[in-house]
DNA sequence: CTCTTATCTTGACAGTGTCAAAATTTAAAT
DNA sequence: ATTTAAATTTTGACACTGTCAAGATAAGAG
């Protein structure tokens, strides 16, 4: 309660916890993080880690969540600003693909196997991500209102695949299998003309 | 040398710990085959494989090598059938995101961080993945010249982009996002009304 | 039959996630 | 202020992982 809020045991483990997993991730990778090495990072022992977080798979969730955060807030932000639909949309793609090839680890956990196939995503992250998809759609809408993206089809299956679309280019990247930033940057390009409806004023 | 190949240790290790290992990402998921329990079922003992695969991450480039044959064989196949290009794109894309969801371990393999990010994809499957996507950016050409897919970009960035999206569809249907089959189906016919040119005749 | 080489096994080490029980520190109750 | 209850952390333990080094075994060559 004083100035310090570090009178008692370590503070704010819970908080330490998920900075410190972030940095390791973001340095290292996802899979030299480990339960062990973290607690002794944030000094403390083995196990205590457990106290905070049910396992590990509940610290991943943890981190996904604060992932969706900055995507939703991204999100919202470019709605926000009422500029052209074009514009909007193809910053949106560079935000998007940025965000990715930036915070490539949180990113992946965010939509990769580790959590949402070989773990278990808990309650508080299907919640953020179900209703950061549920922002895009609605985005979506009024894209096509915009006449931006087609609207052949519900904002529910062109924002499906749009975004798929999308999250396949990330996931190259990530993956390190285009790492080149003259590649990236062109592909990037090519993919706005893909989505959008009059590929001359997009790009 | 005998009908049953089996006088000598083993017989033929390689093949005995590919085909198990294949067996066992398919039916519990690459996370739980590990080389100890991959011996065991083999019937040999845990470091025996350490002869036969320098490590780990080469047993998994080898399978990563096979799916490549498969889609090799795939595209090969199609290209070869002379139908008209629009039935033998759309067909593809279904081909290819049914070979994910059948065999998403192996598809994983192929393309995931497994190899490509955190582990290290060692030169004979370099080679095949890069053969794999030559054979692929070749096809689109045709494609463009069938004014199947857009020609107002090179065939190698065509490929680039509609292999992406097909990617990202694979991945979330393998990493467990979508799941339900009507979702997944109606997503796909948008997909390839997405890339095709002329969407009313792919579909 | 001996020797070389290929193949496999045993032993060992460091690392992992996580449970149970004990210890400690803080906050609440009297 | 002293006792009590709760929150927090630690120690010990177990089963599992990948993989190295050294020894054992078996196959084929001479």
């Amino acid at each position: 309660m004083s100035t310090l809020k570090k009178q008692y045991h370590h503070g704010d483990l819970t908080k330490s916890l998920l900075e410190s997993a972030a940095l390791i991730i973001k340095e290292q990778g996802v899979e030299s993080l480990s339960m062990r090495k973290l607690a002794d990072v944030v000094g403390v022992s083995r196990t205590a880690p457990y106290h905070h977080f049910k396992d590990k798979n509940a610290l991943l969730c943890a981190l996904a969540e604060q992932g969706f955060y900055e995507q939703e807030k991204i999100l919202n932000n470019l709605i926000a600003q009422k500029q052209s639909g074009e514009k909007s949309f193809t910053q949106y793609v560079h935000l998007y693909l940025g965000y990715a090839q930036q915070h490539s680890e949180t990113y992946d956990l965010m939509y990769g196997r580790a959590i949402w196939k070989a773990g278990e995503p808990n309650d508080a992250l299907k919640a953020v991500s179900k209703r950061t998809f549920k922002v895009w759609i609605e985005w979506v809408e009024v894209l096509q209102d915009q006449k931006v993206l087609t609207d052949t089809n519900t904002p529910l299956r062109i924002g499906q695949t749009t975004w798929a679309s999308l999250h396949g280019l990330a996931r190259l990247i990530i993956d390190g299998i285009y790492l080149e930033q003259s590649d990236l940057s062109e592909m990037i390009d090519q993919m706005v003309k893909n989505l959008c409806i009059d590929s001359s004023t997009c790009a």
